[in-house]
DNA sequence: GAATTTGTGCTACTTAAGTAGCATTATTTG
DNA sequence: CAAATAATGCTACTTAAGTAGCACAAATTC
């Protein structure tokens, strides 16, 4: 296992918060510790060992963290994630095994080392915690955001959300989930293939999306926007 | 504002994650800044602001942290602070402003400092991250976990489950908890004061529990976590 | 101690979400 | 190209959760 070129990837990995505002010696010191990794698509890795002992950062793909329930089968998608995220940041914070799973959606690159040489790394540059906070704080912001979703609000809304959440502001067009499953759609908001396919018919024949095998395209987004505006005002008499 | 005896705090501080493993000089450091503060019980500081500008650490007291559906008045109970808990985390990682709730459920004393002082204090001392980084990791599994729970479980085995965590292990009384109008444990779990009542009362036909107004007891620990094993096993044959 | 507020325990009802099942079509694999 | 697999679009049904409403009791306030 070489050493990797580490101006290779600082293009790519630009965004990444790990290495915002790094000097030169501290950027080189931690990438030198990487190399990089493909994995094929849909690959789930079921050693959850893995995440304990391995860091990694996300070149390009996709990669969803999920819970599954094992009395139903039922899984939820956590953390959908993308280029210049990271995992498992759980181990990274608090050094303790993370029983959850990941899996990629995409075929996938990464970088990855050892989970104990990140954080002797960060040990012995505590300056640039500050990034890693940053980042625990919008994790967690998303987290809470998931549970006051799932809490308060229906599936159909939930549903519109999601969706206008992730559509690009030049184009329309849906970003990072544009090609998945109904089934996929599910785990993204708590609910079952099912129940989300009889939401996403209404929301096509109302002419606001089009879906295809795979695909969910925004047809009016401006339709989307007042569905939701709707959902937030209806029984907002109750006390 | 007088600067506060820091030696005061050094036994009731003993456990705050804050102030885990701090050479004299940065204990003080830290502590100095701070003041005490008292609340009275049932307060809501609706000032969201003052979460953003200052951090307190609790003393004593429960606080909770929620967040209100503006469409249907529905509250879910994000945490449940207590003695040695912190707020606002989110703030305190990311220095971002936080729309959510505060409450004291009981009189409550806190330590209180300005916001930016304790970031300039992490700044400063940035090898005591390490602790911040580990309560974030902590909450974010708490966050984690209600997220599957409420997506995977149904309530009667939420209200089991949230019993069972709560009972301090040598007497078998409800520790925090026990003290709740159905109201707020309904709130704790993501549900309604109805709901949650006809749980409880089946429990308490079945002789698990005790229920008296704004009182919950537990009588029969076993059978509580033998009801939650059968409903981890019912329906486990589908796929 | 009268009046108000808060919490409980219940019945009856509504509804969204989930479940089961299946036919149809698209895609992948051998 | 045949067979298997994956995804969809339905219908019909079940159910847990939530809603509405009210009587009653306990606690608090004036």
């Amino acid at each position: 296992m070489e050493p990797i070129n580490t101006s290779k990837y600082e293009k790519a990995l630009g965004n990444c918060y790990l290495l915002n505002n790094l000097d030169k010696e501290s950027y080189n010191g931690l990438l030198s510790r990487f190399h990089e990794e493909k994995w094929p698509q849909a690959t789930c890795v079921l050693n959850q060992e893995k995440w304990f002992h391995n860091f990694y950062i996300i070149l390009s793909g996709r990669v969803r963290m999920y819970q599954v329930d094992p009395k139903s089968g039922k899984e939820i998608t956590v953390f959908l994630l993308a280029k210049n995220d990271t995992f498992d940041l759980f181990c990274l914070l608090d050094g303790c095994e993370h029983p959850v799973f990941y899996e990629s959606l995409d075929s996938v690159k990464v970088l990855t080392a050892p989970m104990a040489d990140v954080r002797e790394w960060l040990n012995k540059n505590p300056q640039h915690y500050t990034n890693l906070l940053n980042y625990a704080g919008k994790q967690m912001r998303m987290l809470e955001n998931f549970v006051s979703d799932i809490s308060f609000i229906d599936v159909p809304t939930r549903i519109i959300k999601l969706l206008i959440r992730n559509v690009k502001e030049d184009s329309n067009n849906l970003d990072l989930i544009d090609d998945l499953p109904n089934k996929e759609i599910a785990n993204l908001i708590g609910s079952t293939r099912a129940v989300v396919n009889r939401h996403l018919q209404k929301l096509s024949k109302c002419g606001a999306i089009e879906i295809s095998r795979n695909h969910v395209r925004i047809k009016n987004i401006s339709l989307l926007q007042r569905l939701l505006e709707l959902q937030k005002l209806r029984n907002s008499g109750q006390k």
